[in-house]
DNA sequence: GATAGTAGAGAGTGCCGCTATCCATTCAGG
DNA sequence: CCTGAATGGATAGCGGCACTCTCTACTATC
């Protein structure tokens, strides 16, 4: 309980309607708020601010959905301190371009793509040079997956819900990936190394 | 400086080695497991104790990569503290009993199994009560990832390679998957709504 | 021998996400 | 109308974590 008052000062929840100087009335829709946030922080692992950066972009009236979508994404990924690595800032921008991507010329104008290009500095750094091979085949199974989630917003009926659940789809999905990758992995390396003798390797 | 210092300290380097009481020699080894630790941390976000775990794991001599690589994903998958929704752990099993999957019965043994059943119940919590449909389609979608990870670790040599590429591909690969899905969104929306005129919505 | 530099260890710092306390008000019960 | 419990609002405090600072003992170098 002390928690929700916490959020309410640092502005993650409205205020309640005031029926007397010290009575506050909180409907389902504060409720449902809540839950939204504490949803965000367990399972997404955001920070409050940038769950008080997601919020506002999902009570902005004025955007596309869109743009919503990409200010979500840039509200999710806070940029780390690494260093950029010129090659791999170039791997990023030969893979946008081979995908028809001309709108992130600047790599470091997005987080998004900022964050990219750190990983894959990163991996350049502990000898992974060739980790930008991966890049068209991941984009290969993320399409399966971003049809998924499409259909699955389709789903939701009024304007406010499919806000919510293009955020709820790609917050907690990422973490949802995170688990079934690891299922993807024992199944395919079954899979590949299936009729060899059970060496109980990779 | 005074963080590496922190990092010897909290045994995530192993110590130089002492050529007289106050000098010590720290050789490319101790080098590339600073990196390791770096991006671990910087890119994977992880907590110094689970990097702790996560090297621990790596250095272990004794298990198969099968176990190792499951060891290196309970590590990275710390749980929340969320209350799971009974319904949501039944639509984990099913899952799992779907995919053929029997070793995983009880869903609260494993980090992964609890992240996912966790996400799920928190979807549920915000209205989302049928987000368990996307699992199948995530895993057909990660099995093609799955694969070109598999690929890719096939082409890293020695056998300590081969764990750091799974720990790399694992970690790193879960931030490189977030910033590409951003991608595959934006093309999949822009070809499914490609013929409509351009309302500039999802 | 004076100086500079290092290993090692303990204490201190800053931030973040709460949590506890305080006070004025006010509502419910009698 | 009086009393006690509860609430809103605000301020201060707490605990954990990732460092960072400082202090001491020692030694290699000039």
């Amino acid at each position: 309980m002390p928690t929700i008052k916490y959020y309410l000062r640092e502005g993650l929840l409205p205020a309640g309607v005031l029926t007397s100087p010290n009575q506050a009335h909180y409907d389902d829709e504060h409720l449902r708020r809540l839950r939204l946030v504490r949803a965000l922080v367990d399972v997404g692992g955001l920070s409050i601010a940038s769950v008080r950066e997601v919020l506002e972009v999902i009570d902005t009236r004025e955007e596309s959905l869109h743009r919503k979508l990409g200010a979500v994404q840039e509200a999710i990924s806070q940029p780390s301190p690494v260093e950029l690595d010129p090659m791999a800032v170039k791997d990023v921008q030969a893979f946008f371009e081979r995908q028809g991507e001309t709108e992130c010329a600047d790599v470091t104008a997005s987080n998004v793509t900022h964050m990219l290009a750190a990983a894959l500095s990163v991996a350049r750094s502990i000898g992974h040079d060739h980790f930008q091979d991966l890049l068209d085949p991941y984009l290969e199974g993320l399409k399966l997956i971003a049809r998924a989630d499409l259909e699955y917003i389709a789903t939701r009926g009024s304007r406010d819900d499919v806000i919510e659940a293009m955020v709820v789809g790609t917050l907690i999905g990422d973490t949802v990936i995170k688990a079934v990758r690891r299922l993807a992995h024992a199944q395919v390396s079954r899979e590949v190394i299936g009729e060899q003798p059970p060496s109980d390797e990779v």
